[in-house]
DNA sequence: CGGCGGCTTGAGGTTGGTCAAGGCATGTGG
DNA sequence: CCACATGCCTTGACCAACCTCAAGCCGCCG
């Protein structure tokens, strides 16, 4: 692991934190008001936590479950496996994401998850996360909100792939990154560790390995990016957004999600 | 309008049906179990209805809404528009559907929405919509697993578009496009009218209008499908299921999302 | 120190986009 | 009722883009 991963994993790692600064629940008040009794009920379910060493699959494609696990620290990539070895990554996974959204919501999982980096989770059962819904009516709007935006990210991740160039959606992928990262302290204002290899961001982007490799290599000629390792600068914004058609609406909360 | 798709809308028009045979309702009940209350709950905010013309738009990316649609009868397409031309078909929408997600859980809709045939929708405003999941956390509960299914269709056009051969994508479309119409009533066995044109299928799986084409000839010659018009006969749905690795799960009801 | 995973670069070949022209069906207005 | 316009399907030729394969290299970890 580079310097700069394990760093940003250690801030999520503290234990004993209060519960409003869990990842998971920053994010659900983002999306809707939670009270302190939401909070409480929160916290009950959150309460255990599970180690994951990094390279694990944490839910295999095809595969019963008995539960949702929620993301307290650490990286990881949700997937679907082709039969003739092809992979694709649908979403990398951060700190506050659940694992088994929406793959577990199925008798047997539609998606694979691979731990990037060491994790930690919180493992839910079906049967209390429903629970958990009938009693605190917030929280399961705002888990519906939380819905409409993975399926939002998802669709955008479609729109790159279907119809931007390689470049474009190298630029894509690197500016939605370093948002989703920044908005869990795992980002600086204009750096971040990349968590993913280059056959991996290939295999989110409908790319292969090499063709990254090149649009990475141009968009550091370009003056619009500088990388060290893992870390990515991003060094002109503006031209990446433009490039991209990036616009992070889609990513954050928005006043008409906070009812 | 095709004598096919005119046929089959007819059978969506039915005024004042059962609530629980609404296409919308007949979904959310795939998800969760509902009471009679919670029907109740549902008459009472699908009482309105609404009529639109075929080829406008419901919905306009980066304008303001009032609330959420859903869908009585009819289809409509979700999109994404480029500034160099492009557009990304993210989604079809058939009865049942909501127009609005994800694209109306954000201040401006983050999506286009045009209808391709004649509809007719029932309007919701986010205050109601809201209402409506607080007092019956059962609906609430049921869309959170609708919104999960929705996710996983896009994370399978994303697949497609990202790492299937162009044969294989278009054999996918047409196999998910069958099973979602047969669902509603809108298709026979094997059979079915295409509410998309070439071009569209094309802004949907992420080929050109003339590559679809030359993909649907070799679908034919193969003696996979037959084509008269609009209408596609599914003539082997073995070889077909095979070529595109279509599994139905993710599109259908199961056992462990109905507690 | 040795091995391995991942990055980098190059050459060559196929795929699938673009452009263009023609055909067919549908619908519309004179 | 016919002429025309329009939209969509169909086909072909050409060419750029991106994949595949391959080899070398670097840095990290055992």
């Amino acid at each position: 692991m580079s310097p700069l991963l394990a760093a940003t994993t250690v801030v999520n790692v503290t234990k004993n934190r209060a519960i409003e600064d869990h990842p998971f629940v920053v994010k659900l008040s983002a999306h809707a008001p939670l009270d302190r009794d939401d909070l409480k009920a929160l916290a009950r379910v959150l309460k255990s936590r599970l180690s994951v060493k990094k390279g694990k699959d944490i839910l295999v494609q095809g595969y019963e479950h008995n539960g949702i696990d929620i993301i307290e620290s650490g990286f990881a990539i949700r997937y679907g496996l082709l039969h003739k070895g092809g992979r694709q990554i649908v979403n990398t996974l951060l700190p506050g994401d659940i694992v088994g959204f929406p793959a577990s919501f199925y008798d047997r999982s539609i998606f694979s998850v691979m731990a990037l980096t060491k994790m930690t989770l919180h493992s839910i059962s079906f049967d209390a996360f429903v629970g958990l819904c009938k009693e605190r009516p917030s929280i399961a709007i705002a888990l519906i909100w939380f819905a409409a935006r993975e399926a939002s990210i998802y669709a955008y991740h479609l729109i790159d792939a279907g119809r931007r160039s390689p470049l474009e959606r190298i630029a894509h992928f690197i500016l939605e990154m370093h948002v989703r990262l920044k908005a869990v302290g795992c980002a600086t204002e204009n750096a971040f560790a990349m968590p993913l290899s280059q056959e991996s961001i290939g295999d989110a982007v409908g790319l292969s390995a090499p063709h990254v490799n090149r649009m990475l290599s141009e968009l550091k000629g370009e003056g619009l990016i500088a990388m060290e390792g893992h870390e990515i600068k991003i060094l002109d914004r503006a031209a990446l957004q433009i490039m991209a058609e990036f616009d992070p609406s889609y990513l954050v909360r928005t006043s008409s999600s906070r009812r």
